[in-house]
DNA sequence: CGGTTCGTTGAGGCCCATCAATCTATGTGG
DNA sequence: CCACATAGATTGATGGGCCTCAACGAACCG
């Protein structure tokens, strides 16, 4: 938070609106010259106030915007013809919903807002000329598309090879190495989510999930209270979970990038 | 093959090397000039032929070099630490193995060829400066990442939400759609993956991937002769699949693009 | 205080994993 | 040309992790 209005400060002075996108992940890419971050934060659309589960984009819905959520928690869904639902990925607050419609024009799936969230929307067709003017901005989104990429992976492992106790320690894991970065490093951070959207994450049944979270709670791996969450060992949870925050590529310092 | 022949010849009245590309999926990008494409092909390696079965990356391994798959089949692969294996992607003929690693220089997967395959490297500073001067490059970069992140997407949504029938179905139905632009229309083509790497494709066991294959072969939904699969009705497969082509987005024309 | 959402618990069953053996095709050396 | 080895496909038996169905409890709210 301090760090947030710190941020809005320093770029009321150059334009007429204060930042949108503060703390937004896509302004802290390291590939961003000011410049380049003042310019998004102008092609962006005013916030915008919703309540918790209201669509974005629906599934298969065409859009010509990239939703960014500066504050709150969405989701990424998918369904089957069956009824199964699936979230492919989660919307961290700073996160963006929809990358993909940078570049098509129909979405796959559709981004649900979990918590009470300001969106925020960027043109595609204003992202593009963008793009194609700031090679920063253009390297930014390619970095934020192959995160997601890693990120994905990931969980396909955990789907395709981990049992129910290991999936929800990976998703912890995931969570809270993703919301530290913002955070800072607490150990107790919000967790929003309902154990029927925990199980749509993980890909298993609400009443499963249910049923290993007593087990892990009764390990001591997690404490929960309320709607926010507690890891008093990251270690052990990430041990659990087959975790290596190395490959989260959050401190992008330590990585190439444009070298 | 004849639409490679002819990229071959016009490429080579302008340079001293004929295409190390041609036919590759990321010539193919619909965002790209001429001009960039040319430079491209001049910025990777002499191809190279490998046996099947070797890695281009190994998991966890640091590389400064894209690999693409000029011929031949090749996956991603990533392992638990109790031996578990998935594939979170398969790599087909034209593909790029890793696309990470133009942003990361750790990889948190390995690729690895299924078959006999010639490949072609990129290194990631060579790829970077041509993004950083050409945005039709810049933008190929995320569209080919955006791509990926479909599929997974998808193949989240299998993974999580179909049983064992639907995600052969799904896994057959994406493959042919992804070879038949590459292959013109046609029923039948190569499928040189082993039943137990189909199996951790789909993150089952060889076993009930053996069952299920027999199943649907029973159906008349798949026929296999060799190494060689024929589907005498896709419209079924995809049925069985839940799978909509039209969100392959392999035909760019369709979609927003630079518009 | 009735309704709604969410967490919790129990019983029963199925899909798929596991273990292990057999079969087939292919290749190799003598 | 045959004995042998190996990789991959196939089959059977058994068990377990998770699903399904169903009910109940708890917290919140107008």
């Amino acid at each position: 938070m301090i760090e947030v209005s710190q941020i809005e400060t320093s770029i009321v002075l150059r334009g007429p609106s204060s930042s949108r996108l503060a703390g937004t992940r896509l302004l802290k890419s390291h590939l961003l010259l000011n410049e380049e971050r003042r310019a998004l934060d102008n092609a962006v659309s005013p916030p915008r106030s919703v309540g918790a589960g209201t669509d974005l984009v629906q599934e298969g819905q065409r859009t010509d915007n990239v939703f960014i959520v500066v504050d709150g928690w969405a989701c990424r869904y998918m369904t089957t013809s069956a009824g199964g639902r699936q979230f492919p990925g989660l919307v961290l607050p700073g996160d963006i919903g929809n990358l993909d419609s940078l570049m098509f024009d129909r979405l796959d799936y559709g981004v649900r807002t979990l918590s009470d969230a300001t969106v925020v929307a960027l043109p595609r067709d204003r992202a593009l000329a963008l793009a194609a003017l700031h090679p920063g901005i253009a390297g930014t989104f390619t970095w934020l598309a192959l995160i997601e990429n890693v990120m994905l992976s990931r969980s396909a492992l955990s789907l395709g090879r981990r049992d129910a106790r290991q999936r929800l320690a990976h998703l912890f894991s995931e969570v809270s190495a993703r919301l530290a970065v913002q955070d800072g490093n607490q150990s107790g951070f919000e967790f929003p989510l309902t154990q029927e959207q925990i199980a749509d994450a993980v890909g298993l049944t609400g009443v499963h999930v249910n049923r290993t979270m007593q087990q892990l709670r009764a390990e001591g791996v997690i404490v929960t209270r309320g709607r926010t969450m507690l890891i008093p060992d990251v270690a052990r949870l990430r041990r659990i979970a087959g975790f290596d925050p190395r490959y989260l590529h959050m401190d992008a310092a330590a990585d190439g990038g444009l070298s």
